[in-house]
RNA sequence: CGGGGUGUGGUCAAGUGGUAAGGUACAUGAUUUGGAUUCAUGGGACGGGGGUUCGAUUCCCUCCACCCCGACCA
């Protein structure tokens, strides 16, 4: 019997993550331009619902989406003095026009705050037009680093999607940088992924915001990956772009904005967290399909068996589900079922000769590879409490395995330890200062992510740094 | 951006200063089908540019791309 193994993901996976994207046709990396890729048809349908679970969910927290253009004057991109002195050797120019160079040359937008800010000025006239809630979903361009990898750091993101707010004080921005809080959570954890929530230190925070608070997923090679941001971006943008609003009083005051941010470094997350050697595997919500029917042929029964399958297939089909029979007659069953287990199909149907005199149906599911008959008839009953029961399983699996990856230490050598083997997620007390936070990054050689959000602790005790008393507990991890 | 490595059909991979094995995938036809059935037949490759040479896939330079380490970064 068949059963899910991690050895090639965990041990060399980098390697199996690019094999995952090529095998399961998700992403093309061959693409003639460093940092780009082509998203194929089956990556870019798992693409689509997990764009789509994006707009609900801001959607439905009256959220409205728009599309900004990709070039941006270099005037407004160099109006924000940090936010352009962090992108300045990141940024792709468009220089020429034909083959004429411009006279004022544009570039590609690498987040689109200076895109949509200059429009927000023309847009918000007075308090009723706020708060002013819109995000979109598009592609944004950063050049970088030479270590590119598909999907995890690339130069061009192409499904950045990016929400930006405006608000009449900083209690509205602050209580919308909570709402933004709980879309993303709601979005991992429909996602069945395993995160931590860290503010992050103010040297690593979003150029040009007050502070920032980073959605991290610890990836199967021990590696933290930025997943979602928020930020908190007080009044910088809003007096660098003036955008000001006249209140109830006839007053002119600058706006409050935030603006949260999520890449296709969810569907990285995605596929790293609940994929196995066999290939990816799919929470059942994001699968473009969700049930694969595999009939075993046999010679006198053989078209009872077909008849048998397109009926179930006709049956979850009224459920809403997305149910395809494999009719090739070209592959054995067996080649089947390893062709849709690398793409991750979260439920196989099996129905042979022995099932049709049972009348019933073999049940497989990819993440655990469990193999269970049920009668023909219980399906429709039984199917969505499988799918149900999977999604919950899934989940809390990839939870627990975080939880077994978070050490807390209280000095330097036994953080060094973990983080040189690369054990996962280190919490070590914390006085607080700048100075102790970058002596730990040089002492460990990995990334603050921060102080814990997500489930703030009490500390007591000293700063692993200093000595002072610690006032929190700071995570580091070896980062992408 | 610094150091190192690598580019041979879709993919993996031998080999050569005189145009190139094999596996797999693909196509066609048979045969099989409860975990990648077998056989036959077929098409398809030396990353780009420049140089050395009678002749370069092979040697040199350069560009592009990929991989590893470091820096930077989401």
């Amino acid at each position: 019997m068949v059963t899910a193994k991690h050895e090639k993901r965990d041990k060399h996976f980098g390697e199996w993550f690019r094999q995952m994207l090529m095998d399961a046709e998700i992403l093309d990396y061959r693409y003639p331009i460093k940092g780009c890729g082509v998203w194929l048809p089956y990556g870019f349908k798992i693409r689509k619902h997990v764009t789509q679970l994006l707009r609900n969910l801001h959607d439905a927290k009256g959220h409205d989406e728009v599309q900004f253009p990709i070039l941006v004057t270099e005037a407004n991109i160099r109006k924000e003095a940090t936010h352009i002195k962090d992108f300045e050797n990141e940024l792709f120019w468009v220089t020429h026009g034909g083959s004429k160079p411009l006279e004022l040359r544009y570039a590609l937008r690498p987040t689109s705050e200076t895109a949509m800010y200059p429009m927000f000025e023309l847009w918000i006239r007075n308090h009723g037009d706020l708060p002013m809630k819109l995000y979109q979903i598009g592609s944004v361009f950063r050049y970088e680093t030479k270590t590119t990898r598909p999907i995890i750091r690339v130069r061009e993101v192409s499904t950045f999607k990016e929400a930006h707010t405006c608000h009449a004080n900083l209690d509205n921005a602050e209580t919308q940088i909570q709402e933004a809080i709980q879309i993303y959570k709601d979005f991992f954890d429909a996602c069945g992924i395993s995160y931590t929530i860290s503010r992050r230190p103010d040297w690593d925070k979003f150029p040009g915001s007050l502070y920032s608070i980073a959605f991290d997923v610890l990836m199967p090679d021990g590696r933290t990956l930025q997943s979602g941001t928020v930020h908190n971006l007080g009044q910088n943008f809003s007096k660098a772009f003036n955008i000001k609003y006249e209140t109830l009083e006839g007053n002119h005051e600058f706006v409050w904005q935030t603006c949260y941010g999520i890449s296709e470094r969810g569907i990285a997350a995605l596929i790293a967290i609940h994929g196995d050697d066999n290939g990816i595997v799919l929470v059942p919500k994001h699968a473009p399909l969700q049930i694969i029917i595999i009939p075993i042929p046999h010679k006198e029964s053989g078209t009872a068996i077909l008849e048998v399958c397109s009926h179930i297939a006709a049956e979850m089909r009224s459920l809403g589900l997305r149910v395809k029979v494999d009719t090739r007659d070209d592959l054995t069953p067996g080649a089947k079922f390893f062709y849709w287990e690398t793409r991750g199909v979260p439920i196989r149907i099996e129905i042979g000769p022995k099932d049709l005199q049972k009348d019933q149906a073999i049940i497989v599911r990819r993440d655990t590879f469990k193999k269970e008959a049920y009668k023909t008839v219980d399906l429709k009953t039984r199917l969505p409490q499988i799918i149900d029961q999977m999604t919950i399983d899934m989940r809390n699996k990839a939870w627990k395995w975080l939880q077994t990856r978070i050490f807390q230490v209280d000095n330097l050598q036994e953080a060094n330890e973990l983080l040189k083997k690369r054990a996962g997620i280190i919490e070590i007390p914390w006085c607080g200062e700048e100075a102790c936070g970058h002596e730990l990054e040089e002492h460990v050689k990995a990334k603050v992510l921060g102080t814990p959000v997500d489930s703030p602790k009490k500390i007591e005790g000293q700063c692993a740094m200093c000595s002072k008393e610690a006032t929190s507990l700071v995570r580091v991890a070896v980062a992408y």
